[in-house]
Formats: C-alpha cells, structure tokens, sequence
DNA sequence: AAAGATTGAAGGTTCAATCTTA
DNA sequence: TAAGATTGAACCTTCAATCTTT
C-alpha cells in the first residue's frame, strides 16, 4: 500500500528514537564538558592520541581511528591548534599530531569525566536485559 | 571504586550507541534529501507550517512545536527564506512563517520519502518484540 | 521594562576544489 | 601523477549580546 504517513505506533518509535538520540549525547557531552572544558569530538582525538599513540600519532592513523574523513580532521586539528590543545608536526608529505600540555591536562580531567557520564546516563539507567536488548537491536539497525 | 576505563561490556554498549546514532539518521535523511533536496532540519520545519497551520504559523507556534530554542529557529529561516522555502512576514513584534511555493513543492517529494525510509532503516529492521523492548528503554533513557 | 526576534562568534560536519610534495 | 592534507562554502547548533516594538 501507497501510504503518506506513519501510522501511530511507527510515529511513536520514531519520536523516541530522536528524542533518545538528543537527550543521552546532550548530557554525556556536558558532563564531559564541565569537567574539563573538552567537547565530544576533542575528546575523541586526545583520547587516541594518548591510547594509542601515547601522545603522538600520524594524521593518518588518527583519521582512520576515528572513522572521519580528512576534511573533517583537518578543520577539527586547526580548532584545536588554536585552542593550544595539539599541535601538527610536517613530516614529509604527512603530519603528525601531538599532544600538548594544555590538551594532556585536560584529557587527565576528561577521562573519569567520560566513564561516569556513561555510566550515570546509559549503562545504571537500563538493567542487563534491556542492554542486551538494546544491543541486538542497535547491532541489527547499524547493519 | 574509582575506575578510570569503561569495562568491556560498558565500551561495547557505548560503542553501539555511536554506531547506531551516526548510521540510521545519516541514512534516513540522506533518503530525504535524494527525493527532495530537503535537509531533516528542512522538512522538519515545512511539515509543521504545513500541518500545524496549513501553510503558515507564527514564529512563536513553530519555535514551541519544534522544541527548539529562538535563536536556532531564527538561523534556520534565514537560510529557508535564502532558498526560498518559506517567508518571514512581520506582523505587530512577531513574525508569521509562509510556505512559498518551492518549500511546498519539495515537500510534497519529502513526505513518502520520510516514511519509506524510516520503515526502510527502522521499523522494518527490527521485530516488534525488539521495538517494544527500545521503547522502553529509549524511554528509561530519556526521562 | 519586557516580549519577540536577530546577530555574531565559535564549534561542528560535509562536499568539492585546491595545494603540496614525494 | 598521486597521496596527504588544506581550504572555502553551505549547512547546523548554541550562547551571549543586541535590537525593536509594545
């Protein structure tokens, strides 16, 4: 059938899952905020400077571990360079990207910051079942 | 315990959660937009206009159905009147939203394309004990 | 003054076009 | 040339500051 709305069950899910997607980030990201002045997406990058390149690692490798594009990467480093956060070391026709005192302090701010924000705000807020739940459905949806 | 890393089963959720926010709305309006040019911002605000008030709604009324706040309400018309989606018309200290024929006509594109994707990266994903089990815990979640 | 709305800055994201260096 | 990266434009979002009209 040719249909032009949703019906009532299908507009519900659709409304709960928008208003999961805003509610949940919002408060994770300002906590993260608050702790440590970082957003999500600075996070993201000195995290993986610290995991998996104890400081330092490739533009190249950042990219690729964070799943962005390099457009993408390129205009968050230069925020970040500005705010003394990282800085981009030329090497060859690639960049390596470093982590500064300003951006190691507040990552060491951050991190107990994160864990707890997603613990407060998803993992306490469901029981196992309904994580287990929420897992082969997100694993199905993401496909 | 102060701990100061997610637990393997705490990353695997949170992992998830990402994956599953970044993939299904990209895909639904990335749908959108295919059929009718419209960005979800778009078709959220044209539908309103449309449905609230058949075509035209106080600033006011919109800002209160979209939930959003004044000031990103008012950047938003500012770029659908430069596409000449909608119109701003001042009435007294206040502003009446009109549909313009170009916002009408793409909205008659986006309205099947909205609802066959959401059923498409959705609904039709998952078994209907799966949603039940998201709703309710998208609405654990978001209280 | 207070309500309704706009503006500018800063951060974020995507795309296409461009630069740079091996 | 081609890989690695940058840039500019357009869109989106939030905050604080600023009109504007009653």
């Amino acid at each position: 059938v040719k249909t032009n709305r949703l019906t009532p069950r299908e507009t519900t899910i659709w409304q709960a899952v928008k208003a999961f997607k805003e509610v949940v980030f919002a408060r994770i990201e300002s906590d993260i905020q608050q702790a440590s002045g970082l957003s999500g997406a600075e996070f993201g990058v000195l995290s993986r400077l610290q995991d998996l390149g104890n400081g330092k690692l490739s533009q190249q490798a950042l990219k690729e571990s964070m799943g962005w594009h390099k457009a993408r990467l390129s205009h968050q480093l230069t925020r970040m360079e500005g705010r003394d956060l990282v800085q981009r070391v030329p090497l060859g026709r690639s960049v390596v990207v470093v982590i500064l005192p300003e951006g190691d302090k507040a990552l060491t701010l951050a991190r107990p910051a994160h864990v707890q924000a997603i613990r407060k705000h998803l993992v306490r807020k469901v029981t196992r079942e309904e994580a287990d739940a929420l897992l082969s459905a997100f694993e199905k949806l993401s496909r």
